[in-house]
DNA sequence: TTGTAGGCGTTATCAA
DNA sequence: TTGATAACGCCTACAA
């Protein structure tokens, strides 16, 4: 007695084609090394037609030591438009190739729990990741990718160079005649990694032209707090005249503070932002910022995974998110 | 010979505790209709934390014909502010209960396969879905819970009634003097549906009050074209005096394209958003906005769905998200 | 070209 | 209170 489940299952396939389980199998997953009739393949194909037959993830899972998941660990910081586009992309680009996709926050799950328990095709970290771990998961056959935002450039990982996006700040901001920078940092303690790495740029490049380094405030997304520091910077002497926002949200708090106040961009304070938000054209005015291309980013991590997971690894070189500088009104 | 794999199963935690692997398997899930001494518990629980043990999720999916995934699928519309929260709520409240969330796109996988292959313990949809798939899945034991759009009122299911939201718009403006009504529809065709209960409801409300028909106009995310519709809009004759945006997003591309033309909220032209975006209090002016409140409604969905799987059947009344008014200048 | 048989790691039934 | 043992559905040497 096989049927206590209501599940088709490759037998039930198999003794409708009237052929063996084996042979199934063989037609499903067209082994190469193995030839089959004409006849029996349609036979099959066509009880799997008219039974629905699906295959079970699990039992396939259990029989190969990994599933079709791709596990996706995701920083623990606010969503903000940037990492909703990348599980957006990733997902879709993934399931193309039928890989399923679950995201963690870092936070919840120790990451070895997880891929021990759920036997991922593959891990990819939106962060920088210990290399003990990564060999621990490349020792258990799966394929490791990280979106690092470090200076890290090794195998397997794309790099958003975090550093740089403050850079091209100051260095828009320094073209259009800027001397004494501004930094405007978000409230969320959880951002502070990235911050940190931004804001290094910033100091970096203020340090290569001869500028004083970036006069950092923090600016919540609060309209009232937002006016302060706007105030802070304008009544500075000498007046801080541009200021790098850590992301288009703070750039937005920062401009609605500021209009308070009476002051304008980028007349009086020059506003430059990061992520070219879907809002950021609609700013007053328009927000110039810093576009992270992740679209392009995914695309390739994407194809990352699916070519390590496929067998036919790729290249694997580092590869570095293409970063451009999106030019608009407020700096 | 076992070992092949790397991987440390029961029967490795059995071996190193002295017992059998049965046992192993009772401690950990703690079967209440079996009594442990302590002394073996304790013994295996420190045989599971030497060796680092994991349970396979695949080989319990495979004997329990279920694993933990919940499958969400969306509907096949760009990801708004609201559909990504609801995504990163649901997947926090859900791993905190062991449970993995899958995302999916309404038009790639049927639905049917998906569910089949993955065995998952709930599949929750946002919209509606036919009602012999959901017998299908209930058949197989799933959980299913679906966040309908619609004016179902069904058990296991929580409506975010669209049309309400239309409603609450015109309501506010009505409150606020306004007698002619526009609304400003968005460009993407995807959102076809959602655009049209809410269009349904504002229709219904203006016909209550005995105003005449919205008048409406898309509004694409596009300055150029939401200045034309404004003008349009300000120029009819009897003028329009306030307009219901499909969301933030479009609320913003059309005070963007009002100030273009010189025109402002909310004295020439009040507008009022939905969503209540993270940058709505950042709009000039700030935007008045209908909140769905997400959060409680997500939060909801989850406890639906945990309760569910994890046996106790909770009430399963039918639900309907709350939705709130949030005042601020645009209208 | 097709079929037989064994095992992947768990849970659950039954006997000890 | 504990331990053998049989599935769950699939893949894959190996035999026919």
């Amino acid at each position: 007695m096989a049927r206590r489940t209501g599940r088709v299952t490759a037998t039930d396939v198999a003794k409708e084609a009237g052929v063996s389980q084996t042979t199934v199998s063989y037609v499903l997953n067209d082994v190469s090394h193995q030839k089959i009739s004409d006849g029996t393949r349609r036979k099959v194909l066509e009880a799997v037609a008219k039974l629905g037959y699906e295959p079970s993830a699990a039992a396939r899972a259990l029989r190969l030591g990994r599933s079709d998941l791709v596990l996706l660990f995701l920083p623990d910081v606010p969503v903000g438009g940037t990492l909703t586009a990348l599980v957006e992309l990733l997902g879709d680009e993934l399931e193309r190739h039928g890989l399923n996709l679950v995201t963690r926050r870092e936070r919840h799950a120790p990451l070895k729990a997880l891929w021990r328990e759920l036997m991922p095709a593959a891990v990819m970290t939106a962060f920088d990741v210990a290399d003990d771990d990564v060999a621990g998961m490349r020792a258990a056959g799966i394929h490791v990718v990280s979106a690092g935002m470090g200076p890290v450039v090794a195998p397997g990982v794309l790099t958003v160079p975090q550093t740089v996006i403050g850079t091209m700040q100051v260095d828009r901001l320094a073209a259009t005649g800027h001397t004494r920078i501004g930094y405007a940092a978000p409230g969320d303690p959880r951002l502070r990694d990235f911050l940190d790495l931004r804001l290094d740029g910033a100091r970096t490049a203020c340090k290569e032209r001869g500028l004083e380094p970036p006069v950092v405030l923090e600016v919540p997304l609060d309209i009232s707090a937002a006016a302060a520091a706007a105030e802070q910077w304008h009544s500075a002497v000498p007046a801080v005249t541009g200021v790098c926002a850590y992301n288009d949200e703070t750039a937005f708090a920062l401009l609605a503070g500021m209009r308070r106040v009476g002051l304008a961009a980028p007349g009086d304070l020059a506003v430059i932002g990061v992520d070219n938000d879907k809002l950021a054209p609609f700013a007053v005015p328009p927000l110039t910022t810093i576009d992270n291309n992740l679209d392009v980013a995914v695309g390739r991590l994407a194809r990352m995974i699916v070519s390590g997971v496929t067998g036919q690894s790729q290249p694997q070189t580092p590869q570095v998110s293409p970063l451009t500088l999106v030019v608009r009104e407020s700096a």
